[in-house]
DNA sequence: CTCGCGAATGTTTACGTTAACATCGGCTGA
DNA sequence: TCAGCCGATGTTAACGTAAACATTCGCGAG
């Protein structure tokens, strides 16, 4: 049982089966012309002897890995997390393995020893979750045959992108409150560095403008509940706020909190959108309207743009946009009648 | 630029370099035979082809990949995220690469796939993420070089296990919770199957049957917030229930929700105590006393045993326990005076 | 009946790396 | 002065697989 001699190898089986090595090798890989009776004795003593192809010699003889690197800072958004279990979901449909690489710091250091690491890995695309100003300067040490696909960035002239689309969804969270009858809409950020932040950011504004409605300063968060709950304490004490959009859920979670403890009533006094829709987000106190990412969508996507890449050679380049929805639970109503 | 021709190899850098293919080998391993000219030499050489080295042939040669597997069922979950994290984490600083492997149905069969597949992988041990059981009947095509680690799972005498210490956690809650002056505690479990919330169920009995209190029936969830808020609805219809202990935080988010709809004040009518520590779990209404776990932890003490094994040859069986610790925040109290 | 063709299988070689062994000088010490 | 040794580098072979080419054999057409 506990050999811990050499592995099986396809000329043990060969020798088992009486069959050259070159016969294990094409029953192993369904090639056609093995007559019936000799696939079966090869097949009988792979099992015999549990023989298992050696993927790494595979790799060196064909030049590919069927394997996919992904690279991100962090799986702690729930956003990464989800996006990348549709990954490895999907090119696991497709024979495909996900290898991690996560960078501790995002510092272009950090991203540059990710980058060299996976140029020695055994990887034939990358899918980058992070912000693409980052990969700039990496760009160089980047294997010229490794094929690249971005999430979150608008980098769509240099690289494959696929997002969320980031705008539609704000759009739809601030326009949703407007037709309540919300004067303006106040909003809390995510942090500067991210590129769905400032999307979203813009988007909230410009529907602002474009409704012809003022535009009050917004707070800026760095997606945590705690900076949420901050922005909350900010905002209770805006009289005329009555309407909030929280780039996404937890911090909208904060600023629940906050505006529960200040004694403003949601939606009765003021009203909360998010971005996500977190599973919990329906068990919020109360019930979260959200703007719902397929994060789903969007692993899908990037496995079908990296392996069109692979297979096709040449990088594609252009942005992906996953449609977004507002889901309408009960954070949101009309605003008070004025005092 | 964008050349698809065949990858640099140690021969190209030689011929440049004029030195033997083997004397870059020993330069890119760092090797201390080469002299400090010839070095640079090839150094040079090396950055102007712009060399990576094939991992597939290394591998080859070596025998080791460098790589450990993770097999697991979701990334949905915190728990597992965040520990799959920490994996990639302290992997990466012991110069290791991860491959995920999900698998998308927690069936027999399912696993089973996976675990070809993963014999098949490129990996030199395995971390599973997941009830044992499963994992049973899977073991027969588990190559037998291949080392593995256990998380959530009580199979310490097949297998080396890491897990969070679920008894010593569910029994600070209850004994917190007593301690305050509430006659018992009520509970909401996670699923059937898991081996954690099994756990954390036996420990809130048997805390309850040493302190001489009342057992009351158990309510049961699968983890999610709607499961708990089900069963919080319940439980407001228990006049006599003024503590209540979740086997996650998100099903006493659920909770909450509930207690919160049906007027029940937490925590001056009802407590609540969660598990997991979610880092939203501070910015629940009102924020959540829960039992803390400590994933980074669970994750390096994962990496820290199959490497272990890897570089020991030997399996090593034991379980391995990570100490939890009760974070009180403002969900408990002492219970109202009786009417 | 024989030639030739194609199906089934075998043999050779190369993928890129590194361990093991071989070689070549120069330096030390008697 | 030279044997011997050590440090620096080169040469050979092997890891397991699969593509390319080689061989064998049976069978149908002429």
């Amino acid at each position: 049982m506990a050999h811990l001699k050499r592995r099986v190898s396809m000329a043990d089986v060969a020798r088992l089966a009486g069959v050259s090595s070159q016969t294990v090798s094409r029953v192993a890989n369904g090639h056609p012309s093995v007559v019936g009776s000799t696939r079966q004795q090869v097949l009988a003593a792979m099992r015999e002897l549990g023989y298992r192809p050696n993927s790494a010699a595979r790799a060196l003889k064909r030049g590919a890995f069927r394997t996919i690197g992904v690279i991100l800072f962090t799986l702690s958004s729930t956003g990464n997390s989800r996006t990348l279990e549709a990954i490895a979901d999907h090119a696991a449909g497709q024979g495909y393995a996900i290898t991690l690489i996560p960078v501790a710091v995002p510092t272009q250091d950090e991203v540059l020893g990710a980058f060299t690491r996976l140029g020695e890995l055994a990887v034939d695309g990358i899918i980058v979750i992070m912000e693409v100003h980052l990969l700039d300067s990496a760009t160089v040490t980047l294997p010229p045959h490794v094929q690249v696909v971005v999430v979150d960035s608008d980098a769509g002239d240099r690289y494959s992108v696929v997002d969320t689309d980031q705008t539609d969804g704000a759009r739809q969270a601030v326009a949703h409150l407007l037709e309540l009858g919300h004067r303006t809409v106040w909003h809390v950020t995510g942090p500067q560095e991210s590129f769905a932040s400032n999307r979203r950011e813009q988007a909230w504004r410009r529907t602002l403008e474009e409704a012809g409605r003022p535009v009050p300063p917004p707070l800026h968060g760095d997606w945590s509940a705690e900076s949420g709950y901050r922005a909350g304490l900010a905002l209770a004490d805006e009289p005329d706020c009555t309407a909030v959009f929280t780039a996404n859920d937890q911090m909208a979670l904060g600023v629940l909190r906050a505006l529960h403890e200040q004694g403003r009533r949601v939606p009765a006094d003021t009203s909360v959108v998010g971005f996500d829709d977190l599973p919990e987000a329906g068990a919020f106190i109360p019930p979260l309207t959200t703007v719902h990412q397929d994060f789903t969508e969007v692993g899908r996507r990037c496995v079908q743009g990296i392996l069109r890449q692979i297979e096709g050679g040449e990088p594609e380049h252009g942005t992906t946009l996953v449609p977004t929805r507002l889901v309408v639970r009960e954070s949101t109503a009309p605003p008070p009648p004025p005092a």
